[in-house]
DNA sequence: ACAAGGATACTTGTATACAAGTATTATAAA
DNA sequence: TTTATAATACTTGTATACAAGTATCCTTGT
């Protein structure tokens, strides 16, 4: 078995977890890594084997992947589906969703709290650049918009995000060990985008907030998604005028 | 152990499915309903003997449930949570959030096919209702909405979806078995409602499909979300339109 | 050579056993 | 009476054992 320390997980995350999340985020990092292809076939007692555990923290892992669509389980095996490029878009298109929804929720609130701790989360960013911390700075990244996500107090929200959250986590990781290698000046840009969301919160700016979630979508190379989420609050505005009558 | 007929799944759920999904359903119908109270501390040991199965399917059960936010898993014991009225009105925000979202996609595709098999639903449904079959309603209603967001093939929104199901489908089949019996007329109108859905996806009318949510969703009374969802929209919009500068 | 059928080696689902940790309770001492 | 401490009864997490079902492959018969 291969064991490429590229495509692991922070140790920090799996000292408290157990052995079954341990197995999840390591067999997640390698089905979104590639290291394990598509269509392959996963037996729980070779994955047991692997990973010198018995099958029952490996039925809990399998469960994991399972409802984050990343492997589909069969009677006989579990069949790796991973992610595309249409998958990643998929996601996006959940999170734009999600932070647009959430942003209403936002605005109508007492949004000092928040940003007050988005900022310190900011600060922990521009530390963990500083300091080539590709890991810490993907962690505080997907913290900052968690954060976000929970102000809100939306429980089924929240459960989306809890849902969507291990995928994304792994792809921002993924994607920030590679840019601090190749494209460190790109940082610079996402910490600007994470000030802009900042100060879109404080201002209550619906343009500012989605200048700023265009511009973190952009950077990850997403297209053409926006349309269709353009379209539907279209559709939904048109649909409350009319109720409004 | 109190083992009320009332709140059970209806048998031909349970025949193929596992101990431990068979729990969970069981589970969830006793605390959507009520019947376990919310703040309860659940073990796996007492349910595990009160269900006659071992602690493993008990296990999945709580793990299905904990994704479904209905409990919380904690060292000692799993805490009941339940539906309150914000859970409900949460739900439902997320299901306005997602049907939004599908129909701007299905307007673009053909959407022959997608009629032709929801009007095959909407049949059995009146057949359903016709031999005051509560339980057959409940569960092709939820097929219907399921069809809709199936027939884009977006796998996370589908993902969604697949985590809120199983409440839903509780919800609706308590709220049929419910009306079924003391308003009857009820049935009528979400049978309309569902005309004018279909209408609205064979005339890719965005009003029309709008109107139908609306109603559906007033009809399970809930209020106050929609305006946020409309802000939303707006909101996205406006970004939208900016970016088309 | 080829088809049919059975043995075999896998698969998952469930039950049970054990280990480590936590809350509670009872006992004992001040 | 109150507090501290120890014993006990619970909790979950993991390992292992067993049962039922399925695919594969090999053998056997034609």
């Amino acid at each position: 078995m291969i064991e490429s320390k590229e495509f692991h997980y922070p140790q920090k995350f799996l000292l408290k977890a157990s052995a079954g999340e341990r197995v999840a985020c390591e067999l997640r990092m390698r089905i979104i890594s590639g290291v394990i292809e598509s269509g392959t076939i996963l037996s729980e007692n070779k994955i047991a084997a692997n990973y010198a555990v018995s099958r029952s923290p490996i039925r809990e892992a399998l469960k994991i992947l399972a409802s984050e669509n990343l492997i589909r389980l069969g009677r006989m095996g579990a069949e790796v589906i991973g992610l595309t490029e249409k998958e990643i878009q998929e996601i996006y298109d959940v999170r734009l969703l999600i932070e647009t929804f959430v942003f209403e929720r936002i605005i109508k609130m007492d949004t000092e709290k928040l940003a007050r701790e988005l900022s310190k989360i900011l600060e922990m960013m521009k530390v963990a650049i500083k300091y080539r911390d590709a890991d810490e700075f993907a962690l505080q990244d997907v913290l900052f918009h968690e954060s976000i996500i929970r102000s809100i107090n939306h429980s089924y929200m929240l459960m989306i995000w809890d849902n969507l959250k291990p995928v994304m986590e792994c792809l921002i990781l993924l994607s920030m060990r590679l840019r601090v290698k190749e494209e460190y000046e790109d940082f610079t840009r996402v910490i600007r985008n994470h000030e802009i969301y900042i100060e879109a919160i404080e201002s209550k700016d619906r343009n500012l907030m989605l200048e700023s979630l265009h511009l973190n979508f952009d950077d990850v190379q997403v297209q053409g998604t926006v349309d269709d989420l353009w379209m539907s609050q279209q559709m939904q505005a048109k649909g409350a005028v009319q109720k409004n009558d």
